[in-house]
RNA sequence: GGUGCGGUAGCCAAGUGGCCAGGCAACGGUUUGCAAAACCGUGAUACGUGGGUUCAAAUCCCAUCCGCACCUCCA
């Protein structure tokens, strides 16, 4: 089999396009740098990672471009909440979004652009829309696309055509727009905007809207067209539909050959909180009203902090204001374990991207998030750690048996099956990057070298078959494939801390306990081990010793 | 109103006509001084609901309910 992918433009299932044989050009649209990502703004850093690595598994040679957008509204108006510059602002989060997906064992992109240098190519870019009259300027200094002069427009978000039922949005008309449907190429900078954001320009001083930067830095590293274009399923209208319009009129050709668009991972307020029935019977009947109130907002903490503040001097509250602070303050404990940098304090990052690869990339992911007497408990997730630990763990078990009876040699009757679960792997990636799918052949490695590693003698050549399945997959996931001993301490210092203990405490019962089994007093020793399970440590003896754990 | 995604056993999750997904949890076993891990085995009338097509439907058709998202700056 070779890739397939449902591409979003077309709606149909089709091969992967190659403009070069054997290669492929990909674009991703990477984040707006003004803030700490959340696990959402994960999800196509993973995907897309998944693919690329894939696809490189396959032989194939893959330019993958992921920008910053670091000039932006939004970045501008968080620099000047904080006082900072705009520029240094989003720097430090260029900076922390790389830490933080480094963390979820996401490759550097082969070119990471960003708006700031990319400026002439984006006013260059501009200058052809103007002259080909699909974009004018206005007397303050802004350019807009005129989106009328662009007859296709609509046909990624398929929206119909402009002026007829369900037409785009809910845009305003008027600030020198000749359509509320155009959208700014340029801005005019505005009074009190800082020196780093403000570049020369034809029509005056400004900036770059937004959409414009993708469809410069795209062209500028891949080409006026390639291959491959991803991205969240939320930027396909008007961001993606945007880029193609502003790239096919000046480049007369088809801008992405195919659209990738990953879905959303979903937050469900009510579900799994330990909330009582009638606040939970109150809550609906908010929601219903104002459907907006189930989701996290900014304003949730100021909101709920003032009904405390009410609770307080009123002596009391409503039932219907209980219900909602029961509300507010579920919403700013979930906005807080969202944060992926906070997410991944809690659950290890490598279950992160092992959860985020369960489930196919266009299907929504539910986050789940329980409360049992207040406190939160990541249902999904720390089933990904245990899965996770188990891919290292037998990994490594594996590793020392090969060490120790060599690879070298002919394989025996089980190389042949490890080839076939590396087939069907590669089958489930090749077939629209059905991840979920590989679960079951992931399953069938881990569970034969396992197996393996039970045989008194095994066959030299299934060692290293095994071994060698185990390593693919695990590099292709971007799971399980760097050395195990950091996974262990990293999870090992986590719980440890979690439940207040020092590595040095647990370390002097496990050497108690051991000494008691060598003078065979086995009460001791099991009483010791009890203690030890009480404290969320398991040991483990084997004939090399025994060693322990945190649950 | 428009556009898209989804509803599969206790939970997560593949699956577009016939055969088994897979995982977690549960239970039994091998192993172990006892455990743990690993492996072996066992599940349940699973397909939102109502019709229809077919020898055969989770899968195709019609209707319908529910959830989520986007529709000018959220991945």
């Amino acid at each position: 089999m070779s890739f397939h992918l449902h591409d979003s433009l077309t709606d149909a299932r089709i091969p992967l396009p190659e403009r070069k044989p054997g290669e492929t050009s990909l674009y991703v649209c990477g984040p707006t740098v003004y803030g700490l990502i959340h696990v959402g703004n994960a999800r196509p850093a993973v995907v897309f990672d998944t693919l690329v690595r894939h696809l490189r598994a396959q032989g194939r040679k893959v330019t993958y471009v992921r920008n910053y957008t670091d000039v932006d509204d939004k970045i501008i108006a968080a620099a000047e909440a904080s006082g900072e510059d705009p520029r240094a602002l989003a720097e430090r989060f260029v900076e922390a979004y790389r830490a933080d997906i480094r963390a979820l064992g996401c490759l550097t992109p082969d070119a990471e652009p960003r708006v700031s240098d990319t400026i002439p190519e984006i006013v260059a870019h501009i200058e052809a829309l103007v002259a080909r009259e699909v974009a004018y300027s206005t007397p303050d200094g802004d350019v807009y696309y005129d989106v009328a002069r662009f007859p296709e427009y609509g046909k990624l978000s398929k929206r119909g055509a402009l002026g007829q039922k369900g037409e785009f949005g809910r845009g305003k008309a008027g600030e020198g727009k000749r359509s509320e449907h155009d959208f700014a190429l340029w801005k005019a900078s505005r009074p009190g905007e800082p020196g780093s954001v403000r570049w020369a320009s034809p029509w005056g001083e400004g900036r770059p809207g937004w959409h414009i930067e993708c469809s410069a830095m795209a062209h500028k590293h891949l080409g006026p067209a390639f291959d491959l274009h991803g991205g969240g399923m939320d930027l396909k209208f008007p961001h993606h539909e945007n880029e193609i319009a502003q790239s096919e009129p000046v480049h007369g050709a088809p801008f992405a050959r195919a659209w990738m668009h990953n879905g959303f991972i979903e937050l469900d307020v009510l579900g799994h909180a330990d909330f009582d029935e009638a606040t939970v019977g109150t809550i609906r009947g908010l929601l219903e009203r104002d459907p907006d109130l189930g989701k996290i907002s900014k304003s949730d903490r100021a909101r709920l902090e003032a009904l405390q503040a009410r609770e307080r001097d009123a002596g009391g509250l409503t039932d219907e204001e209980r219900a909602l602070q029961a509300l507010f303050s579920r919403k700013v404990r979930f906005a807080e374990v969202f944060v992926l940098r906070n997410l991944c304090a809690r659950v290890d990052p490598q279950a992160v991207r092992y959860w985020i690869l369960g489930t196919h990339y266009r299907a929504p992911l539910g986050f789940e998030v329980a409360e049992r007497d207040g406190a939160v408990h990541l249902p999904a997730l720390e089933q990904a750690e245990k899965r996770v630990e188990y891919l290292h763990e037998s990994y490594v078990r594996l590793a020392a048996r090969a060490a120790l009876l060599g690879e070298q040699g002919p394989a025996g009757a089980e190389a042949k099956h490890f080839a076939q679960h590396r087939r069907d792997f590669d089958d489930a990636l090749d077939d629209d990057l059905n991840t979920g799918l590989t679960q079951e052949p992931v399953a069938r490695i881990f569970e034969r070298a396992n197996r393996l590693c039970d045989v008194k003698k095994p066959a030299p050549g299934d060692l290293r078959a095994a071994r060698e399945a185990m390593a693919h997959v695990s590099r292709v996931l971007g799971v399980a494939e760097l050395p195990p001993e950091g996974f262990f301490r990293r999870v090992t210092a986590r719980r440890l801390k979690a439940r207040g203990l020092v590595e040095g405490q647990v370390q002097g019962l496990v050497t108690q306990r051991e000494n008691a089994r060598a003078s065979k007093d086995f009460a001791r020793a099991d009483a010791l081990r009890a203690e030890l399970v009480s404290l969320g440590i398991e040991v483990r003896d084997s004939p090399q010793g025994t060693t322990w754990r945190a649950v």
